[in-house]
DNA sequence: TGCCCCCTGCAG
DNA sequence: CTGCAGGGGGCA
């Protein structure tokens, strides 16, 4: 389900809810999507909620003076992180036919965290490919999945010639696959991918070798463009996205290309958006105005 | 680099 | 019924 932008949009939905409650019950109906000593959790204080890539973290203050813990969530295809107030009290404002059924839990729950107050989160995911890790926060940066990302498209350490670097070392790739390569850059999915390649007037499949460097820094724009356009947004709903409060995006209302086959190209309004295979993946772009 | 796999459910 | 879905790990 979620690429940087949606993930951002959960953090940010979620955080001002939690910083600073106590865990105070933890129910695991799957158990493979739980990772970790839970018990170590009951009594703990939330104390920073952040996403590096596509991962959530949760930074907790246990209850005895152990080392700090690490709540950390991969949402991959299907997961959700849904927050119900205490009592289950909720105002929702915009559409609310637009927004998921927020009875909880539903058949796709998987954990379900309470906190002391009384309000509850609810781990979903649909198709089980998703996972919790509770660690020592000290072993954070040990983990494989985190030593392996690279750099985090709005850091400022994320410049126009990390990008160009990472990429050069890939050069037969066809460029969107490499844009979906996590150590090259990380956060960035199929739905992003698209329409970075498109922001770019860049063919998916054009070989990074092939790139001239003008193109090169067309896709670095390109890629922060159609992050920050997601986030703007509020992410990309096609299927399960929903942030913590059950509220969808709308990024893909304004997509150039991902989803939109047999449609005009907004751009040139020339060229009709194609689907192909790339890498196994649902790829869209205008044939006429990326080359 | 390119499959196959982990799962469930929906559209065609 | 088949194929496909915002991810990514493991295998040849």
């Amino acid at each position: 389900m979620p690429e940087l932008p949606e993930v951002e949009m959960i953090k940010l939905s979620l955080e001002k809810k939690i910083t600073g409650e106590v865990i105070k019950g933890v129910q695991i109906l799957n158990p493979k999507s739980f990772q970790g000593e839970v018990s170590y959790l009951l009594g703990s204080k939330i104390k920073k909620i952040w996403r590096r890539a596509k991962i959530l973290g949760i930074d907790l203050i246990p209850k005895s003076k152990k080392a700090e813990l690490t709540l950390l969530f991969h949402l991959k295809m299907s997961g959700q992180i849904i927050f119900q107030p205490k009592n289950n009290k909720r105002f929702i404002g915009g559409h609310p036919t637009l927004d998921m059924n927020l009875d909880m839990p539903n058949k796709s729950t998987r954990v379900i965290f309470e906190l002391a107050n009384g309000s509850k989160l609810f781990f979903n995911d649909q198709r089980k490919f998703g996972w919790i890790k509770l660690i020592q926060t000290p072993e954070l940066s040990g983990q494989d999945f985190i030593k392996k990302l690279g750099p985090e498209p709005f850091d400022k350490l994320f410049t126009n010639k990390v990008l160009k670097e990472n990429l050069l070392k890939h050069k037969s790739q066809p460029v969107k696959a490499a844009l979906l390569d996590q150590t090259i850059l990380a956060g960035v999915g199929n739905i992003y991918a698209s329409e970075a390649c498109f922001n770019a007037s860049i063919n998916p499949e054009t070989k990074i070798g092939s790139l001239t460097d003008l193109q090169l820094t067309s896709l670095y724009e390109g890629i922060l463009k159609a992050l920050s356009d997601g986030i703007k947004h509020g992410g990309s709903s096609k299927t399960h996205f929903v942030d913590s409060d059950g509220k969808k995006g709308y990024f893909l209302d304004y997509a150039f290309c991902y989803n939109r086959a047999g449609k005009d190209c907004k751009r040139c309004m020339i060229g009709k958006i194609v689907k192909i295979k790339l890498g196994g993946r649902g790829t869209f772009y205008c044939p006429n105005c990326q080359k």
